[in-house]
DNA sequence: TCGCGGAGTATTGTCGACAATATTGTCGAT
DNA sequence: ATCGACAATATTGTCGACAATACTCCGCGA
């Protein structure tokens, strides 16, 4: 069964993970000894996670893990920017009564989290947020192009989760990306989403 | 030398221009042999070109030309709806002297187009127009985001040039973006491709 | 006639071996 | 000591052969 189909699943995860550095050189009869796996199967995950943007190739040369700037970062959230703007405005204006309570529960535990100083309790439902909401909005290509953004920004994400004070601020721009959704205010969740977006490039741009 | 990079781009080229058909099979041997390349190579281009969303494949099955219905492709302007808008911010922003006069030249072009009744030439000049605008905004990552999802709309781009008096509606559309642009109004250039491409949505939904 | 195996065929999946290329190391000349 | 040419090595590129799988069509029984 779907041999290569495995060593690219647990290839793009070990990456996301970090376990690999930016930069570090990926010799395809290594990943074939980690991952026990013929170099056909590491060879065709290779090429998948260069289309992903994760892995950086020369030809005759080799691959290695892209290494994601702080410009290109910005570049990228920019992006997320308006796709994520459209995911918002959607999910307003096809938010059932459940799916607007998930969202407002998902807020009232932000509020809680960031009251106890819980970070990575903050952090995970701040991927749940994100998540339910291009649920609800149900457009499969911009949830495509997000996923494809978001698996190149993990490493900056961490940085910014780890900034201290972050939450405290964030928490009531998520809050206002919420109530515009629970109003069914579809221009107001595209607005809140942007200029949440835009603290996030803010502190992006505070890092280096 | 890179004999895979050939098959790749003869085979997109060959997608683009429109010379297979949606859901038509791509047999591995006969590409070799319509390429004069090996599987191996063949094999490449068609995992490439999946990522790429122009094939889809299924394994032990084969690979297929992927045929993009009128809600895909409503899905795909909506994205680029936004992603373009932001472009034609950053080219308002970012615009020197020399490129806004470029682009009210390609808008004269426009209108001479449309008043001789020139369809190729106008559908010719929208594509510069466009192309203009990205070059101008320098955005890397909208601009790989947008040339992806063009390669998946050119049977419907095409579609849409055929409809009569079309080019009368858009061309103001064009004019408005290309305005916007001039006076350095980021706010107004966005705003402008916004409901250019909202105006090509509608015309998708009447294709039909 | 219809449904159901089952062989045969078409097509893709996987691999190991070898070729091509880039990188690194070595030696000699200046 | 430094530079260049050349050899040695590491790594990727390419291919052809075979295995595995899905599809097709035929014959058989009810």
């Amino acid at each position: 069964m779907a041999a290569d189909t495995r060593v690219l699943e647990d290839l793009r995860a070990a990456i996301l993970r970090g376990e690999f550095a930016p930069r570090q050189r990926l010799v395809e009869a290594e990943l074939c000894e980690q991952f026990d796996a013929s170099r056909f199967s590491v060879r065709a995950a290779l090429q998948a996670l260069e289309a992903d943007g994760l892995v950086e190739r020369q030809r005759n040369v080799g691959a290695r893990i892209r290494e994601i700037g702080i410009e290109e970062a910005v570049e990228i959230s920019e992006v997320r920017q308006v796709v994520e703007g459209l995911i918002a405005r959607r999910a307003a204006e096809r938010a059932n009564d459940a799916e607007a309570e998930g969202l407002a529960a998902i807020g009232r535990e932000m509020h809680a989290a960031v009251a106890a100083g819980e970070v990575a309790e903050y952090s995970d439902l701040n991927a749940r947020l994100h998540a339910s909401l291009r649920e609800i909005a149900r457009h499969e290509k911009a949830n495509d192009i997000i996923a494809r953004l978001h698996g190149q920004m993990v490493r900056h994400q961490f940085a910014l989760s780890r900034q201290p004070g972050r939450s405290k601020v964030s928490v009531w721009q998520h809050q206002a990306i919420i109530d515009a959704v629970v109003a069914r205010d579809g221009d107001a969740a595209e607005a809140a989403m942007r200029a949440h977006i835009a603290s996030v490039i803010e502190a992006l741009r505070a890092i280096r």
